[in-house]
Order: structure tokens, then sequence, then C-alpha cells
DNA sequence: TTGTAAGCGTTATCAG
DNA sequence: CTGATAACGCTTACAA
């Protein structure tokens, strides 16, 4: 096995000094062009690649992101939505991107702290993380990708949950129902207590709503059992606004085993728009985050704190707006017969 | 801002030479204990971390791995159950996670070639793709995962996509089917030819097994579509045999929708045992890979690879078998009326 | 057990 | 426009 070969060999090849093939590969404008055609021949010739690790300890500059993710975030349906695009987002940006799963505060602390990467994007909705703040204590440019956290200071960008879900109960409660259900995630999670506090922000408003709230998981059985509990009740609600798409699935399928309407007897929203959300047989009412849209913000926030000197600025943040998605779990309540 | 502490200030502060702490950190065992202490408090006070930068300078060791999937495969139902085990193994053993998205066989090959990581794990199905090939001649350790090469050569970890076929295949046509579908994706996707070869196997077999193939996507609406041109013909098929879930999936919920009894009057199958092929709901029969056992032996045959002097041994393979999921999709055809 | 010296491959700063 | 020289932060001989 021959030795990888280095600037030195393409340098004695092209007969030219070794910084000068640092420039001409460069594209540095003050090379001429022969001697840059010269060089370029070499190193092809030679199969030369610019070893990473040299232009790393020399310029300070990885061009490398840590996406930092939750230990099983990439298995959720929603999740990859957002990972994909920021990665699209960093490589088009000419960024690399490592993957963090995080499994411990002071593991993904090391890992981002020893100069591998130039910045983190965080996306992860752990309510009580401390990575966030020890970031910013050691200087590491950051972003916080949907993931708002109550100490301010982080650069942020994020869907507005709770003004989505204020959206989707206005929708419900201008239908005219009147007896409406949440079903929400576990209080640590930060995106299922936006989410509350954006329906209840409008539920309050009109006295005439009654709510009941059912707190579980944030998965598809989690949606089964509040249906089951819900349907099976007496009283039953005659609208269910659920913190995420898996668990609106599992909700209308329950209805559905139970041969109630939807949404004839029963409306059924969601959150997020995951692609099963879109499916013929379920056509979910729901909440859609421009994920597009927020990873390229988030690298572009992120970007902008690499420059030379950036210190000074406030850190930037984005919010953007949840948009409804109208398909067809959504209608008036039957009328009282 | 001030500057990051290197190993030379810790030395000055702990009143050692700059080596010294690189081995009292390293956990060297030749140095005293009394200097390590000392060495690690004056570290923890400055809060150094060793730069990566200058370890894999000298080392010649990144302790990176790159994961190269297709573009958008991480956005299917089945890609990240395969990723995030892969993720873990590699952390496990002390490695990070590169995410490359495979655009362009330039691109992946100029990230993995220039020393930014110690080997590839290749987790993409395009079958024309030359990365396979220009590691092999670049010399980057390399595993092929869940993805066989006609050409040999490449260390491989794969499920057996044949054997798992034939099995659910020979499991059919055992019930009494002898009009079957299959609903496969594109041609270019080498898994589904392998699950192609292997349901063929054995239907070819039962010369008494009328078999009917439909080609088209690998998502839910292809399932939809296939299923609608299977049983709205004069003739249905007893049994659809899918080339994955999804598919399936689709399948399942056009056979529904037209009142279609499932599995009394048809028997759908998939592949791959995603989430959703469990849900209550769908209660899908089909074939798992052991995915966190896939990911181990591939980290496993990787990091192999990466031993001193290891060029003799030949390229070692892993193929893992593929279990059955006997769900509630399969019965006996309903006997001719 | 520890210090000294060297070098990994690149980019940046100077002269020329 | 190009060459010589230095430096980035670390690990590994080798010497003490």
């Amino acid at each position: 096995m021959t030795r990888v070969p280095t600037s030195k060999d393409v340098a004695k090849a092209a007969g030219v000094s070794q910084p000068t093939v640092s420039r001409a590969l460069a594209g540095h404008p003050q090379v001429s062009a022969a001697t840059r055609e010269r060089v370029r021949k070499a190193a092809l010739e030679l199969g030369y690649v610019p070893q990473e690790s040299g232009r790393v300890l020399r310029s300070r500059r990885t061009r490398r992101i840590a996406v930092v993710c939750g230990p099983d975030d990439l298995l959720s349906p929603f999740r990859p939505q957002l990972v994909v695009p920021l990665h699209q987002a960093l490589a088009a940006a000419g960024y690399r991107t490592t993957l963090i799963a995080e499994s411990g505060d002071a593991a993904v602390l090391s890992q981002v702290t020893d100069g591998s990467v130039d910045g983190v994007l965080v996306t992860a909705a752990r309510a009580g993380s401390a990575v966030p703040g020890q970031l910013a204590a050691h200087g590491v440019p950051h972003v916080l990708v949907d993931r708002l956290v109550p100490e301010a200071g982080h650069p942020t960008c994020a869907a507005d949950n709770r003004q989505g879900a204020a959206e989707i109960a206005t929708l419900v409660a201008g239908l005219g129902h009147r007896e409406v259900a949440l079903v929400l995630g576990p209080r640590r999670l930060r995106t299922s207590l936006d989410r509350e506090a954006g329906f209840r922000s409008v539920l309050a408003a009109g006295r005439a709503v009654r709510t009941r709230v059912l707190r579980g998981g944030v998965d598809h059985a989690a949606g089964v059992a509040a249906a089951r509990s819900l349907l099976g009740a007496a009283h039953r609600p005659t609208a269910i606004l659920c913190a995420n798409d898996t668990i609106a699935l599992g909700v209308l399928h329950e209805a559905r085993l139970r041969g109630v309407d939807v949404p004839g007897e029963l409306t059924v929203t969601g959150f997020d728009d995951i692609p099963m959300a879109g499916w013929e047989p379920y056509a979910l009412t729901t909440v859609r985050h421009d994920t597009g849209r927020m990873a390229a913000e988030a690298v572009r926030l992120l970007l902008s704190q690499l420059g030379p000197d950036v210190d000074g600025a406030a850190p930037e943040s984005v919010v953007l707006r949840a948009d409804l998605v109208l398909r067809q779990t959504h209608a008036p309540p039957p009328s009282p017969s």
C-alpha cells in the first residue's frame, strides 16, 4: 500500500513549491494560469486530495456542523423531515454534517468543544437539557431548531406551535364544537406544552366550550388509548385535538373501529403534517411547518455567527408561522338529535 | 473572547511539560498518579479539551466514520431503523458519525478520501452507483450495509432478502393460494429485485400457482394504485405479496375501502416490519430484519479493517436471516363458492 | 517517570 | 507571481 500523496508530492511533480500547490488548488487569484494548470494536472495524476486534517489545524475552520438530536428522534415520523433539509442546507453551503445523538450532556459537550465542528444545530425537544446553556458558556456558535427554551439568549429558529394550535382551535370552535378533548404528550416536552397553550388560549376564551384533557405518550398507541377512553364515555366529545399526527392517527383508527363517523360525528385534528397524514385513507386535517424553510433559516442563522468578528451582534431568532392543512377530518358537530 | 486553551497552557499551569499533559490525559500508564492528578485539575480549571485537529493530524486516525445514504433515504420509514442503530453502534465503539447524502459520486468520494474519516458505511440501494468501486480503488475501508452488489470483493452486511421473500412465498403457497400477485418496486432497486427473485423461486416451483406482477413505485400510493388495478379486475388474486410494508399498507387500505375482507378474502404481506406494520389496525404479516444486529455486524466488519496491518485478509461478509412476522393479514384463500 | 525534539499536512506571512 | 519559512496542537520516539 503506497503512501497517500501530499501537497509536497504534487509540488515536486509540478516543479513548484509546496505552498504554490495549496494556492493553486484553492483557486487563489494571484497564481498564473499556466502554473495552476500544471499543478492541477499533477494533482490529478497523483490522485491528490488535500487532507482536511492539515487544513483544519492551520485554518481553525472545520467546515463541519454538528446536528444534535435525541437518541431516537430519527425514528419518529417527523424529525427526519427536519434533519434531512438541515443536512441538505448545510451541504449546499459547503458544510458537512456530524450527527450526534444526545445521550448525556457531557458526551455532547465534549464532542463540540474539541474544535471538531464550527457550530451546532440543536434539534431536540427535551425540556431540561443543559446543552444549550453549556454551548453558550463555551462560546460555541449554535442555533436551536424547532425548540424554544425559556431562557433567552439563544439564537432560535422555530415554528410557532402556539399560533398553529390556536389556529386549529379557532377552526374547531368556529365550526361550532362545544365538547372538545385535547390529547397531549407528557409535560416535559416543550412542543406539547406550547401546543396546549395555543389550544387553551382559544378554547378558554369561548366559555361555552367544555374542554377535557388527556395526557399520555406521543405515539400511535397513545392515540388509540385516548380514543378508547373518550369514545367509551357516556358523554363523548365532538372534536379531539391531538398534540401530533401520530396520536391523531391512533384516534382515527380507534374511532373507525367503533364505527364512529369522521368527520360526521367526530372531528379529529393532528399536528406536524407527517407524510402519512396526507395518505388518502387518513386525509387528516392538521398543521404544517415548512421544514425546508426552517432548515434554511436555521443554517443561515448559524453561518452568520461564523464570520470573523460578529461578537457584538445580539442573537437573532426566527419564528415561522405554522399553516393549517385542511383535509377531511373536520366538520361541524352533529346536530343534537 | 479569550483564546481556547491548549495543552501548552495546561502544562504551564500544572508545572509540567506539554507532552506530559498529553500522556496524563490519555491515561498513559507510565505517568505518576500525582502528576496525573495535577494535570487533570489544571485541565479542568482551564476548561481544556484536547483539540481533535491536532490529534488527527498527528495520529492519522479520525475516529470518525461516514454513513452514506441516498438523498431522501432518511425520509422513508425503514432507513432510519438502520441508520440509528449504526450511529449507536459507532458511538458505542468511540466513533463519530458523519452523514453523507449521496448526491453525485464525485461529491461523496471527495468527502471520504480527504482523510476526514477512517471508513465508510454505505447504506444506499441505487443499483448503478460507482461509489463502492471507487472506495475500493482508493483503499478506503468500507462496508456495504443492507446492499448487495453484484461485483464481489466488498465486505457486506445484509439481510437475506431472497430468503425472506422465499419464506413468505412458501407461507402463502402453503396456505393454498393459487392466484397470487406481486407488487414490486422499480427494477433499479436491488432490494426489490432480490425480493422478486425470492418470491419467484418458490412460486415458480409450484406450477399450480398463477402469478401476476405489477411494477411501480415503493410508496403508499403505489400500493393503492396496484390494489385498485388488481381488485377491480374480473379475476382477483387471493394473495398480494408486496416488496415492502409501505406498499402493503396502501394495498390494505384500498382493499378495506372496497369492503374486501383481509385476510378472509385476501391475504396481504409486506416486507421490512416498519413500526406502522405493528400498529393494531394494520397488524401486517411481514418480514423483519434485525437491524440492530445488522448495524452491529456492519460496524464490527468495518472496524476490523482499521487494525494496523490487515491488508491480506479477504473481505469478510455477513448475511443475516430475515424472519417471518406472522400477524393478522394472512389466511387460506376463500373456498371457491 | 519526565523532558526534549521532531513531525503530521496544510495555510498564512513575508520577501523577493 | 512565487518561494522560503513558520505555525497550528498534538503524539511519539528518544534521551535523561
